[in-house]
DNA sequence: CTATACTCGCTCATATTAAATCAAAAACGC
DNA sequence: GCGTTTTTGATTTAATATGAGCGAGTATAG
């Protein structure tokens, strides 16, 4: 859908404000000038949108335009620190996409990347959702498709539900594929991760699954979290970006690993 | 049946409304002009639609238009149609508060009552929290009690988890006070709800409890759902609002439930 | 630290929309 | 047929949204 142009006539606020969400989930901030430009509308109008999705708790205003909310959960979701664009994870997320056929079902684990997955989901009413997720719950949670929550301790760091308690109910599931993150990958100790809880559970969740399918940005191979996560042994697809070290390509190759590459996200600059 | 023509005959208002449903399904607004072009109703035909399909929760009339209920995962979707005010939901919850000690293992069951007891135990770092309510977790997501969610199945209307899968997590807790909500109240049916499996876990969860504390508005007494939730013997402290009614009380004693009712609400400005 | 440019919150004028009232037309019952 | 009720459309009045202008406040450069 093409987003609407500008000088496009009257809207109603809902739909600018649809538009304004749409754009601080791009970029992380908005500039009260862009909006006036995207928009088309006066500067006194994007500071009352503004002002009103903010009571609503929706962002945060910030001079000279506002920044996403979502930050109080959405940063600390984080153990590494590079941050690499969102868009490069949606273009992991989309490669995974191709991987979910019609009537499966597939456990989503924590993690951005695996979470734009749950977004692009959202109307997908075949399948079935296992996740320890909290957020790619919330992502499914007014629409989508048949969804089970793990039982277990929130992790609040990254959001999940981990440790021994998941083990009442991933022991007793199957599914047909798994997507996993991770916080980091090395050949030699595969999926680490920095809690040992939350590997326990990951762990568990890949033995459970039929396919396994990890999802990881280029800036987490190479890093070694305290906690193993999973084997390489017991993946069967990799889902990285176009950023792949050929030496490590190889490696996995040599496990038997079949390997996607998103392609080149689009050049964009900072604002 | 002939689509209707702009400027056709009179249509029976079932008719318009349908097709105001079937606008709102493709675009996720409309416009009131758009409405009386596409139509070829008056303006306050209309309105008079919109304001129809408003009270029955069918979309949410902005200014300007109208834009569909299902928006965003704001709003409660939970099936509590008498929505009180929060305000006297707050005032239970806050009674219900003084029952949490401090290093206790609670649960939280949902329903926009316990959502609001929820959000009182934002800062009790003290406690440990069990629920099967995703709205309740998100309230503790950030930071809070030590937190555990139930494994099961999403019910969207409630937004909890609930069903068979719910048994794995639950039978293996215990906790000290359970803190359950309910959509229905009788002295003969005890607790009820819409959904069988809802009624399942929330019996589940009573039984795994020290203490069970139902908190529950006077809407909701004498409504029975289709499903029990529960006994009343099984309760061991009701908490409600000024509203409750002699009679019902009387019954209340006579089955050995302590009754706890909330001061009546103060009268409060909009902040 | 000061200067400059930008942004903010405010008020007001204006245009659009909503609500309320009333009259006409249609549907209904007898 | 006639009177009643319900629904619709027009008109008026109130409420709301928008955009421009203004002084005060805030970042950034020098």
């Amino acid at each position: 859908m093409a987003p609407a142009q500008k000088g496009s006539r009257k809207e109603l606020a809902e739909e600018r404000w649809e538009q304004i969400r749409l754009l601080l989930g791009q970029r992380r901030a908005v500039r009260l000038h862009e909006l006036c430009g995207e928009l088309g509308i006066s500067p006194a109008t994007a500071r009352r949108d503004l002002e009103a999705l903010e009571q609503r708790g929706e962002l945060r205003r910030v001079h000279g335009g506002a920044v996403q909310v979502h930050n109080r959960l959405e940063e600390p979701l984080f153990d590494d620190k590079a941050q690499l664009d969102a868009s490069e994870k949606r273009h992991i997320a989309q490669e995974a996409l191709k991987f979910v056929e019609a009537g499966e079902t597939v456990f989503l684990d924590g993690g951005s990347t695996v979470l734009e997955l749950a977004r692009l989901l959202v109307h997908r009413k075949d399948l079935t959702v296992v996740t320890n997720s909290i957020r790619a719950a919330q992502e499914l949670a007014s629409d989508g498709p048949r969804l089970f929550l793990v039982g277990g301790e929130l992790r609040r760091l990254s959001q999940t539900l981990v440790g021994p308690v998941t083990q009442s109910t991933l022991g007793e599931m199957n599914f047909d594929k798994a997507f996993m993150g991770t916080l980091g990958l090395t050949l030699k100790e595969g999926l680490t991760t920095t809690d040992p809880d939350e590997g326990f559970t990951k762990r568990l969740a890949m033995s459970r699954a039929g396919t396994v399918i990890v999802l990881v940005d280029s800036s987490k191979i190479g890093k070694i979290g305290l906690s193993c996560a999973g084997r390489l042994e017991d993946v069967d697809l990799l889902i990285t970006d176009s950023n792949l070290d050929a030496l490590f390509a190889q490696g996995l190759a040599k496990k038997g690993i079949q390997v996607v590459r998103a392609p080149k996200k689009t050049i964009r600059k900072t604002a």
